[in-house]
RNA sequence: GCCCGAGUGGUGGAAUGGUAUACACGAAGGACUUAAAAUCCUUUGAGGGAAACUUCAUGCGGGUUCGACUCCCGCCUCGGGCACCA
């Protein structure tokens, strides 16, 4: 018998695969469409990673699964190339970012066609080739000429390591997502896209996609809604008022002072006003050094200074308030000012530290608690009754907040408001290696798009593409680049030299690969009908907030503006499931510098791809985070070799072996239904359970009378099958081997017979007061009377039994009997 | 602090109201071999018993039920998300 050789196997249908057209999605199809995606890689020096290879198995399995099912079926593979990691290398060893772009993309493809995953690399994209980017270009004039993107000279979170100005949603814990390093605050003049426009749309239209609810929770809490009122406080003295938002407008009849955000402009218009601008303006300072890290230290004692010769009224109470300063109001919250009261922790302490009078208005249930509220010696922060507060005492706080605001609104003091936690996207990077934003600016006629006939603007092939300690983007020395004629008076001109972050290019690409050679068009509208929306998107949980939000956010632009069919409907995702990460062997994370990462190479060179695929798909449930173990893979690999072992047996056609061909059926059944809920683990342990038994019903007649596979030709095949998304390099050898027509890849899904899984017999449970006692064959399908007559004759169950009496009989057909005495 | 998820053998895990520990790893013993590797066979939750068998066990404490890993209430631990958000 000839060993097992996955090199050879592996290496010779990978040839005949990627050879043919067997993966290719076909436009023009009249089949049903079916888009497989999995979150595109950015091509590190690093290669391929095992969390990779879970995510893309994962699919392909769905992918090959659909594909034998009828679908035609899109699943492309693609590279997110822009990016920190490739121009920081290329820095360090003075190469161009584009050559080791296309170094790593090179060693990336290889490595993916060892894995046998079935992408349709006829429609491979790469962010970084001036053809994608054309269009991730003509996408930001869109925003721009819709009025969603815009220049704005903000406070920015600045990396003072990768020299880089970095979104919020980049910032993690107050450091740097990439490097870790404390960000500090830097005043630039940045490109902004409105996203906030679209906050509302981004949490309604979660209800009409299938995501994973954690998903959607996290979108949730991203978005950040919270319902409230806007409500007017009148200056003393002038006939202004300032806005303060509000979510426990409840609360407003103990409101005893005003709190407005250090930043705020109030005090820039009330300047003159302020008695002790000087030492306001002193704090604003400080504060502006404070970094976001600690201004939300819960810890921290709070601080603030207030603004003397300012009050302002409170409409509720019609009584005076004081205005302070504090830094633990946020400038970009609300509307940077809040009413303080004596229900909220921080008002509360500030209050005491300052002797600033206090009041309560709302008590909790208990009563003891209520005496420690008024006496102020406790802060009670949650909802209760309200009392000091005229016509509404007595009522609930969530009662009582609708008709506060309809007082309040009567009498022009208030209004219903929705506020977010999300903050406009920062748009600019001040980086080499990122696509360049398409603007001019002219001294005359201010920022114009270049012509979209123009598109790309390519990036500059320099020497220097350094960062600079300025913060200015290197592409800013190129002079010659920079200079150009503004595209509207025709005057001299210069163009922005930031990049785009490396969101850009990834929040389309779904859309390209479609039609990813189209020149004229982002995507063609009757191919983009076909095949949008995405029926089952897989990626990693890092991206379920920014991308798939930035990614949303984008495509509902698009098809506010028509660039997509609207039939479509504003979602690009149908369905959106993560898997969890791979972890280094003992539960750590895997990374360079612990020495713990896996390379899948190595694997596939020891064990072959299809003992891979088989290991991460059987390692544990998808969505969780697991270990990875070595010894695990030689499990999988001692199976995928008794399955070779068993089919090649070159012995006469047989008839399947009836107790076999049974557990044959039961397995197609439960594979094909695992594969739907992502439960690939008990697939694989379902198929292994089905070989064992294949193994022992062949070795029993091998050493009887006659040699024999156990399985006759077609029920073989039909394994094979049910076999070939997890293993298709196997799968296709063995259907080769056998004799089999055409590729296994192209064959139908298996369908499995109904009557053939019905047991004849089954295993009766006798329980006595629930507890197991004995375990009967019987004939399936027994009624309840005939199943007593059984158990009675139990010796053991008459022993038991005796002579006590039997309450009561809980019978489960075909399951368990259960006698209660 | 708030919101999700999880906790089962030596290990990864299976079972979502009906035989707890499937499948796999590891370990121990055996066969084959000059030997090792590979392979195959047997055992493997813990305790008691010569055995038939029996008691206990799914993070902890209660509850519902004929019957609970599974449902409910209260805690503990771990992981993830959000966080002076007004």
């Amino acid at each position: 018998m000839v060993k097992y050789n996955p090199k050879k196997i592996e290496a010779k249908w990978q040839e005949k695969w990627f050879n043919s057209s067997v993966f290719k999605a076909k436009n023009g199809s009249k089949k049903k469409k079916f888009y497989a995606m999995v979150e595109f890689p950015y091509p590190s020096g690093d290669g391929l990673h095992v969390g990779h290879c879970r995510s893309y198995t994962a699919l392909d399995i769905i992918a090959r699964k659909k594909r034998m099912q009828g679908f035609n079926v899109l699943y492309p593979m693609g590279w997110d190339a822009f990016g920190l990691p490739t121009e920081n290398y290329a820095i360090k060893k003075g190469v161009h970012p584009s050559v080791v772009t296309k170094k790593n993309v090179e060693y990336f493809k290889e490595q993916m066609q060892r894995m046998g995953w079935s992408f349709d690399w006829s429609r491979e994209i790469d962010t970084t080739d001036p053809k994608y980017y054309k269009w991730t270009q003509w996408i930001f004039i869109q925003l721009f000429k819709n009025g969603l993107a815009y220049k704005s000279k903000i406070n920015i979170n600045w990396c003072p390591s990768c020299l880089i100005g970095l979104a919020n949603e980049e910032v993690v814990n107050g450091n740097c997502e990439r490097c870790g390093t404390k960000v500090e605050k830097r005043e630039k003049e940045q490109w902004m896209i409105k996203i906030t426009n679209y906050a509302d749309r981004l949490i309604r239209d979660l209800e009409n996609v299938d995501y994973l609810e954690k998903i959607k929770t996290q979108q949730k809490d991203w978005i950040g809604e919270s319902h409230g009122a806007l409500v007017k406080f009148p200056i003393e003295g002038v006939e202004e008022s300032i806005d303060v938002f509000t979510t426990r407008i409840d609360t407003i009849f103990s409101g005893t002072f005003l709190i407005v955000a250090p930043g705020s402009s109030f005090i820039d218009t009330h300047k003159s006003r302020i008695e002790n601008i000087d030492e306001v303006l002193k704090y604003r300072e400080e504060a502006k050094n404070v970094s976001d890290m600690d201004r939300t230290n819960q810890d921290k004692d709070v601080t603030g200074v207030q603004l003397k010769g300012i009050l302002v009224r409170n409409p509720a109470t019609n009584e005076e308030m004081p205005v302070w300063t504090a830094d633990f109001v946020l400038e970009q919250y609300g509307t940077g000012a809040v009413f303080a009261d004596a229900h909220d922790k921080r008002d509360f302490k500030m209050a005491k530290k300052y002797g600033i009078p206090l009041r309560t208005s709302i008590k909790p249930d208990d009563e003891l608690l209520t005496q420690k509220v008024k006496n102020l010696e406790e802060c009670f922060e949650g909802d209760g009754i309200l009392y000091n507060s005229v016509q509404f005492d007595g009522m609930k706080s969530a009662q009582a907040r609708p008709l506060i605001i309809a007082w309040l609104s009567s009498k022009g003091f208030a209004q219903p408001k929705i506020s977010y936690k999300l903050r406009d996207w920062v748009f600019s990077r001040q980086h080499y290696w990122g696509e360049p934003i398409p603007m001019i600016f002219c001294k005359k006629c201010g920022w114009q798009s270049v012509f979209e006939k123009d598109l790309p603007v390519k990036l500059p092939n320099v020497k220097k593409y350094k960062p600079t300690d300025t913060g200015e983007s290197p592409l800013s020395l190129i002079k010659n680049w920079v200079e150009t004629e503004c595209p509207k008076c025709g005057g001299p001109a210069q163009r922005e030299t930031d990049t785009m972050p490396n969101w850009a290019g990834s929040n389309w690409y779904f859309l390209r690969y479609i039609d990813p050679k189209n020149s004229k068009k982002l995507v063609d509208e009757s191919l983009a009908k076909y095949w949008l929306p995405v029926d089952w998107y897989n990626g990693g949980m890092e991206h379920t907030t920014l991308h798939l939000l930035y990614s949303r956010f984008i495509f509902k632009f698009l098809w506010d503006i028509k660039a997509v069919p609207l039939s479509i409907g504003s979602e690009p995702y149908k369905k959106r499931t993560s898997h969890g990460m791979v972890l280094g062997e003992g539960g750590i994370k895997m990374s360079k510098s612990k020495g713990n990462v896996i390379n899948p190479d190595v694997i596939v060179k020891e064990y072959g791809a299809d003992t891979l695929r088989i290991y991460e798909m059987f390692m544990g449930p998808f969505e969780q985070m697991i270990p990875w173990d070595t010894k695990g893979v030689v499990g999988c690999r001692r199976f995928v070799e008794k399955i070779y072992n068993l089919a090649s047996q070159k012995t006469a056609a047989v008839k399947t072996e009836e107790g076999l061909k049974k557990i044959l059926h039961k397995t197609v059944k439960k594979v094909a239904e695992d594969i739907e809920l992502m439960k690939f683990n008990t697939s694989v342990s379902a198929m292994m359970e089905f070989v064992n038994e294949w193994s022992r019903v062949t070795g029993s007649r091998s050493a009887g009378q006659v040699s024999a596979t156990g399985l006759d030709k077609k029920d073989l095949a039909n394994f094979l099958i049910i076999l070939s998304p997890f293993a298709p390099h196997l799968a296709e050898e063995l259907w080769a081997n056998a004799g089999l027509k055409e590729m296994c890849s192209l064959q139908k899904w298996p369908k499995y017979d109904e009557k053939l899984i019905e047991d004849q017999e089954v295993l009766l449970i006798v329980q006595i007061n629930g507890k197991v006692r004995d375990k009967i064959n019987a004939k399936a399908g027994l009624t309840q009377k005939e199943a007593e007559k059984i158990v009675m004759k139990s010796e053991k169950i008459k022993a038991l039994i005796g002579e006590v009496e039997v309450k009561k009989i809980v019978f489960v057909p075909n399951k368990l009997i259960n006698i209660v005495i």
